[in-house]
RNA sequence: GCCGAUGUAGCUCAGUUGGCCAGAGCUACUGAUUUGUAAUCAGUGGGUCGGGGGUUCGAAUCCCUCCAUCGGCUCCA
């Protein structure tokens, strides 16, 4: 007998070599029907592997990830089948599931495929789920392994086999299609009844651009027909808080052919909600000991020779641009660092100044690859809340937390949605890789691991990922489709000192290095702006919305009521409009809703009388009459609530 | 840059077995209406159907090419 253990932390005996579905099925016969896999001691395993030990066990169902992650794999391994039904001789590469569904990369050979065929897939996917074939696991030698798929001319597969060691091999056969897998599975295909192919896209075999192009679909899965449909829905409405879509429609961004792709126009509105932006984070940085500088657009050559971003990045820029008479170059700045590393150096510094910040909203330009360009979030122009610390060694980790806060404050006077903190160390296979000493760097990790601890963030920590001039601190939050976006940065760096030769004279007289640490709590303003506007649909906080209030006049008559409230607010910095327009009071409510003017003012013949206006709220509706003051009072509140949470 | 898809008025979209002067709603403009919490009515204007080339008696519709956009891949100082 073996001694299971559960999740609630009951245990019980079963015989040595019952599977996790046995296990199930003796608890009952509903949640048997429900499992899609276990997880053994912390490890996913088929649920009809014999356990043989004594082990803590969890059984999976679609409600937990695993049970979904595991759901998706099988499905795109019915997604092959169902391939290589319709497309005999087609070849594939991985399968594996991600996080909504999954993906397989196909080679057609000469063949191609589009979004119009998906429906002919999916019915033969459903055809072959009805089916209820179980999926099968088998360990193979490296020879057998090499050997089917060899026959096959499976040249995809037999290049995985290459990197998997003998003993290590498992296939999973259901039906007619046996892959190279590592599995888990679920038990049958049975349990998939809604299937939905999303798209298609080239991939590169591994990821290398050099390698040959494959052919990647995407598809979703789910046990239930009803949440396939609630899936769709949810995506209906995260399409309509693509920034993209309600940049357009409240006016805040464009884009021109003729000024140029991947360059943002900013409309007035948006332009207004950037500068609410901008000032908001300057205060708080006047009050974070950060002193402004001023940087130009471009910068000269051999500021780039010397930073080492021409060797590295000359050739993918913008191309230099030459002055007529002597032919010197000048490129674009790309980045604002070389410029502060020459602001410090205008100077000797001691010690005792330290740290040294340097903050600039500096306006960069890189030359994106044109498939890569999206919306605000990745463009050729933005501008960056830079700034630089100059600080030494001993001085790093304060200056971490110091940032940490500082990020924190901006994310949550913004309310800002879930992030996580990625913190990207080196590789310590591979040191060479790095500039900077051992010592400087384990101090920085550390010092790194340690201030967000501290802040209490949730971290992901990414070995090997650090820049090769440092490791950094990444706030990465998700758009309204999911997608992945970096925001905030912290990173450390030992390679621009070294390069500029920075230096500041310590107590001991002698010269030291400094250590310069980058930071950017928004990121860059275009990138923020983006996220922001997905995540609260457009519906922006009162200090920050570019019409803060709308005044609406029952008829013209009382227009000059109406634009006597606005200039008394316009008089107490509140942006305040007036709609003129000859239309009625339903028309003018619905507009401004329409445009998410969070405050509307309806006035008439009665507030006229009583000198008050009658307050609407954005998505609210009618809060009833206040006094101008009260009103004002109101407003004031709601800035202060937003603004000052420490 | 690569794979796939898309491109019709300022916006959202109809319109292809190739066929008279290419359509609607909203916006804009003009007029009427003087209005109490999500769309008042009428009229007018607006498009070399993404650009260029080709096939054809005839192209928004078929073909080629370029550009841009969308979904990914690669990249991201």
């Amino acid at each position: 007998m073996i001694k299971i253990t559960f999740p609630d932390g009951k245990v019980r005996e079963y015989p040595k070599g019952t599977t996790s579905m046995e296990v199930a099925k003796s608890i009952s016969e509903g949640l048997a029907r429900n499992v899609l896999a276990a997880k053994v001691n912390g490890v996913v395993w088929d649920s009809s592997r014999g356990i043989h030990d004594d082990v803590t066990l969890e059984l999976l169902t679609w409600d937990a990830t695993e049970g979904k992650s595991t759901f998706w794999h099988s499905s795109a391994h019915l997604m092959a089948e169902a391939l290589e039904a319709l497309y005999p001789g087609i070849q594939f590469g991985i399968g594996p599931p991600i996080e909504n569904g999954f993906y397989y990369d196909v080679d057609l050979g000469e063949g191609t495929l589009s979004s119009d065929d998906f429906k002919k897939i999916e019915d033969k996917m459903l055809e072959l789920a009805k089916a209820g074939n179980q999926y099968i696991r088998k360990e193979v030698s490296k020879k057998d392994a090499i050997s089917y798929f060899g026959e096959k001319g499976d040249k995809y597969k037999l290049d995985l086999l290459k990197d998997l060691e003998d003993g290590t091999i498992t296939f999973y056969t259901q039906g007619n299609f046996t892959d190279l897998c590592r599995g888990p599975h679920i038990p049958d295909t049975g349990s998939i009844k809604a299937v939905k192919l999303m798209n298609i896209a080239g991939a590169y075999w591994r990821g290398d651009e050099k390698s040959k192009q494959l052919t990647r679909i995407y598809g979703i899965t789910f046990p239930k027909q009803k949440e396939l449909t609630d899936y769709l829905t949810l995506l209906e409405e995260a399409k309509k808080r693509d920034h993209r879509k309600l940049g357009k429609e409240l006016e805040l961004f464009t884009f021109s052919e003729k000024v140029g792709m991947g360059l943002p126009l900013w409309l007035p509105k948006g332009a207004q909600l950037r500068e609410r932006l901008e000032s908001f984070l300057k205060k708080a940085q006047l009050k974070a000991g950060y002193l402004p500088v001023v940087t130009p657009h471009i910068g000269h050559k051999d500021l780039y020779v010397t930073s080492g971003h021409y060797e590295k990045y000359g050739a993918d820029s913008f191309q230099p641009i030459r002055t007529p008479a002597e032919g010197e170059e000048f490129f674009l700045k790309p980045m604002n660092c070389p410029h502060h590393c020459e602001i410090y150096k205008s100077k000797p510094h001691s010690y005792k100044e330290l740290p040294i910040r340097y903050a600039e909203f500096g306006t960069v330009y890189r030359y994106e690859q044109s498939g890569e360009l999206h919306g605000l979030t990745r463009v050729r122009g933005f501008t960056q809340d830079d700034a630089h610390l100059f600080c030494r060694p001993d001085q790093v980790k304060e200056e971490f937390m110091k940032v940490i806060d500082l990020v924190l404050y901006v994310f949550r006077a913004l309310d800002f949605p879930e992030f996580t903190a990625q913190i990207s160390l080196r590789d310590p296979e591979n040191k060479s890789k790095y500039i900077g000493s051992d010592e400087n760097w384990e101090k920085a990790e550390r010092a790194i691991i340690e201030a967000a601890a501290e802040k209490g963030l949730k971290t992901v920590v990414e070995t090997g990922e650090a820049a090769f001039y440092g490791p950094k601190l990444d706030f990465m939050v998700k758009d309204a489709l999911g997608r992945k976006w970096q925001l905030g940065t912290i990173q450390v760096d030992y390679n621009l000192p070294e390069r500029f030769e920075l230096e500041y004279t310590g107590a001991d007289n002698q010269k030291h290095r400094p250590v310069m640490i980058h930071r950017a709590p928004f990121g860059s303003l275009e990138r923020f702006i983006a996220v922001l506007i997905e995540h609260c649909a457009g519906n922006f906080p009162l200090w920050l919305s570019p019409e803060q209030v709308i005044i609406l006049a029952i008829s013209d008559k009382f227009n000059d009521y109406a634009k006597n409230v606005s200039e008394l607010l316009k008089n107490s910095d509140i942006r305040a409009f007036v709609d003129e327009r000859d239309e009625k009071i339903g028309r003018k409510i619905r507009d401004a809703e329409v445009r998410k003017v969070p405050y509307m003012l309806v006035v008439g013949e009665k507030e006229v009388e009583s000198n008050s206006v009658s307050v609407r709220r954005h998505g609210q509706g009618d809060l009833g009459s206040m006094s101008l003051d009260q009103f004002q009072k109101h407003l004031n509140d709601e800035v202060m609530l937003a603004l000052n949470q420490k």
